[in-house]
DNA sequence: TTGTACGCGTTATCAC
DNA sequence: GTGATAACGCGTACAA
């Protein structure tokens, strides 16, 4: 019942070869005879043979562990995002070591020294809480995902382009004013493009518009306490105008879809909206609302791929450092549904 | 730059102690003198220590290690249920080690192994695809979270109880007609219990009642398709009778009040709407639905909880085995919003 | 209170 | 192709 685990030392026994010939067996299996190799392979399922990756991590220095600090998984952005980040597991091979950010400092940083502590091979940080600066100085291949990136690598969102392709849509579908509401995002996070995107291209087609940026609440309730408001300020400011929507992300953008029709019972021709990520609550909103779509799938990809190429450098008998830092661009796609024309 | 780690040995030698009272500082540093606590806390700053918590476990076999595999992020149960779980960290210091699951047996297995080899103590585990008998063979703590749970522990959502509220508060709201859509769940699946509240409270008050069991689809425009034949069939059948809703999810009573909302331009007296879940969807609906609230922190902390007790026991010098499975329930609770009265 | 010696299960370095 | 033997970094009797 109890089995004591069996070891190499046991295999080495069962089949009188030595422990290194066994080792073998798993990491170079064809510098031994076929008939050996059957001999071993018999012995292992004998033996009921289970791996120790813990010894093997601790002889050979690869954990193959990914450590990953997420904000929360409340957020459908951040759920869809580690659910891709861990299906590269498939790919890679690297398994993942999770925490939840909990936004104070001290507490990530024990995290992080927890990750450390298990010799995790590299790291993928979407929490905002530890500047990147310090990040860097754990001297640990890293990788952020939209968030402070200027002393570490990263992969976002083109979120210029993702304000760009919005903001033309808007115009497309005969807007005659312009508005996008944000929070008043930091300019050295890289969502703040999108408010940079939504200017330059008003501008350049001189067309009517204006910026809402203010706290938007953490809560659907409060969230929507203010967008009320916002909507009632629009409505009156901008009358017999049809008026262009441009939201920060999909759950407000369903918020004043909600809004708009509790208060027409419908969306009436001079409302456009658009919103932000193509979360599910995007295509599953009384009625299905336009947006741009992040495409989580491949910003995993590339960060995982990215943060591979850094650790396998790390194996190279000389590794070469980095030279430069990298940031990589994942240009978004616009859906276009039922709140644009 | 290169630094290669320092390791006890290192301090031992700047501080003139041996390893053994290095190790007794980290596990027993009462055993030292405060004097020479602080003489070693000064040497492992001096010498920037990073502790291994890989020759730790490999030494002591306790890995602070707890897998788990779930069916995927997408859903925001398991989200929210995985977010839950991994903030249990705070309170019970094991770290976990994430799989998402494939629906393929063999992929699962290969999880598993994987798991083991990191020398997993425990196991959470809320994908569907291996059988609680094979599970319960590999002999590791294991807890099962809303899934077949025969052979294994497991904390559920109480199901049955979940469905009687939704059913009362339809009647209470003054239905003529209940109605329960669902799909077909397997008699074993805990959430099977649904479907028989719902039946014994209709017919303990005698209320005229219908059960819809069939395949709701796995997309959004799949769910609303097959949801709209549902809707238009129940539109007919009761005529001029007041009709509550019971769905089996906050994602398919949303796709049902969109339905009504884009028929009627709002929600008619005459239908009630109950869903499952407590899922941001049902409060970010066009109207806020009524809802059945599962406890997902309890139900985390419940089933953390249970696992520790068991890789508690497993420590210990002679550690009992378990006498009897355990199934805990966990009660949900009613949240009225405004599809129902 | 502190130290010695060995074990944990695997890989790496030499030999043969 | 195969085998000793020494790491890897830490815990733990057992001694002192």
């Amino acid at each position: 019942m109890n089995k004591k685990k069996v070891t190499f030392n046991d295999i080495a026994k069962y089949t009188n070869f030595s422990k290194t010939t066994i080792s073998r067996y798993f990491n170079n299996p064809d510098s031994l005879t076929l008939e050996n190799q059957e001999i071993i392979a018999q012995a292992l399922i004998d033996l009921d043979y289970q791996e120790n990756k813990l010894a093997k991590v601790l002889a050979n220095g690869k954990s193959e562990f990914i450590g990953i600090i997420i904000p929360n998984l409340y957020l459908h952005y951040y759920a869809e995002m580690l659910n891709q980040l861990l299906s590269t597991y498939e790919k890679f091979g690297y398994k993942f070591l999770v925490f939840t950010g909990t936004g104070h400092e001290e507490t990530e940083r024990k995290y992080i020294q927890e990750l450390l502590a298990y010799k995790i091979e590299g790291m993928i940080i979407l929490s905002h809480t530890i500047p990147s600066r310090e990040l860097a100085s754990y001297n640990i291949p890293i990788v952020a995902i939209e968030r402070e990136d200027q002393y570490i690598n990263s992969v976002n969102t083109d979120n210029y382009m993702g304000a760009v392709q919005a903001t033309s849509l808007l115009i497309k579908s005969g807007c005659q004013v312009l508005v996008h509401i944000n929070s008043d995002v930091p300019e050295k996070v890289p969502s703040y493009k999108r408010i940079l995107g939504f200017k330059d291209i008003c501008q350049e087609q001189g067309i009517l518009h204006e910026l809402v940026l203010r706290d938007l609440g953490s809560s659907y309730d409060k969230s929507r306490k203010i967008l009320l408001e916002i909507f009632n300020y629009i409505k009156d400011k901008y009358p017999g105008m049809k008026k262009g929507l441009f939201m920060a992300n999909d759950t407000h953008a369903n918020i004043m879809l909600n809004i708009i029709f509790n208060e027409y019972g419908t969306l009436p021709d001079d409302f456009c909206i658009v919103g932000f990520d193509d979360s599910p609550i995007a295509s599953e909103a009384v009625i299905p609302i336009s947006t741009v779509g992040q495409q989580i799938d491949k910003i995993a990809y590339e960060a995982a791929e990215l943060l591979v190429k850094q650790m396998d450098e790390r194996k190279k008998r000389r590794p070469e450092p980095q030279k430069e830092l990298v940031h990589k661009n994942i240009t978004p796609v616009l859906i276009r549904r039922q709140t644009t024309f």
